[in-house]
DNA sequence: CTTGCACCTGTAGTGACTACAGATATTAGA
DNA sequence: TCTAATATCTGTAGTCACTACAGGTGCAAG
């Protein structure tokens, strides 16, 4: 007899969320515990697929889990459009922060390489700069 | 008696490095043991302060340890120039690759935050976004 | 000689998973 | 119905590059 319910390796191809993340997420209270059959395995129902869905989503556009918790309302209740948008811009604003980290890092990195890599193992521009007193 | 050795405190105020990471950086073979005061302090020579400050610029450059670990000739010999210059274009190509993925969440994030926050609680653009079917 | 700071070791925590090991459940096919 | 293959289970440890203790000892200045 096939059973239509969700099984864990269901949910895990339905997402692209891995198994085990699944389960790291109920262990942490993002997920909830789902029903069981009588030998143990996970069942999910659609309500946790779209709980799911819209965890990987978050994930996706780079929201540290404790966002995602707070978006999904795990706090205390479900956020005002205010309230999202402050964890929104609050993100955003380190996502361009990073983006301007690597930006410098890349400057940096470029012009060492172009350097290198011409032959003399003597007189190594990457080696030279991190050698610098 | 005033004592002109290195001490770890000093090697960190030196070059910006945790005393806890300079001791991190010792048991993983990065640093190597140093010799020890009849106390058992850590003593540096400066042999191992210009040390530190090679793995300090390598890693403000972005390199993940185990490049400085190459870099620093401690696999086996010290590295040529062209293996530098591997090593460099690797880590830069990987630097770019974030910058790319982090502008495209960018403008994601841009996007929908533009559209939020204008008060209305029943349809909030990122909630949406998070919900999607 | 005391006081206060520096330093010691060892372990555990961070974020967000991933990777086992060793056991049990379930399902498809014969 | 039985069996073999696959799926899932729990629990722990590993990843990267540190950081943060706790509880103890060393050392230098006044």
């Amino acid at each position: 007899m096939m059973r239509y319910d969700l099984t864990i390796g269901k949910l895990s191809a339905e997402t692209g969320v891995n198994i085990e993340t699944i389960r790291y997420y109920e262990k942490i209270g993002l997920m909830p515990k789902p029903g069981r059959t009588d030998g143990g395995h996970r069942i999910y129902t659609p309500i946790e697929l779209k709980r799911l869905r819209f965890i990987r989503r978050g994930r996706d556009l780079g929201f540290p889990l404790d966002d995602v918790r707070s978006l999904l309302g795990l706090e205390d209740e479900p956020p005002s459009c205010a309230e999202v948008h402050t964890i929104t811009v609050r993100h955003l604003e380190t996502v361009k922060a990073k983006i301007s980290d690597l930006k410098k890092l890349e400057r940096q990195l470029a012009k060492i390489a172009k350097e290198c890599g011409k032959g003399d193992d003597f007189k190594c521009p990457v080696i030279d700069v991190l050698s610098a007193q």
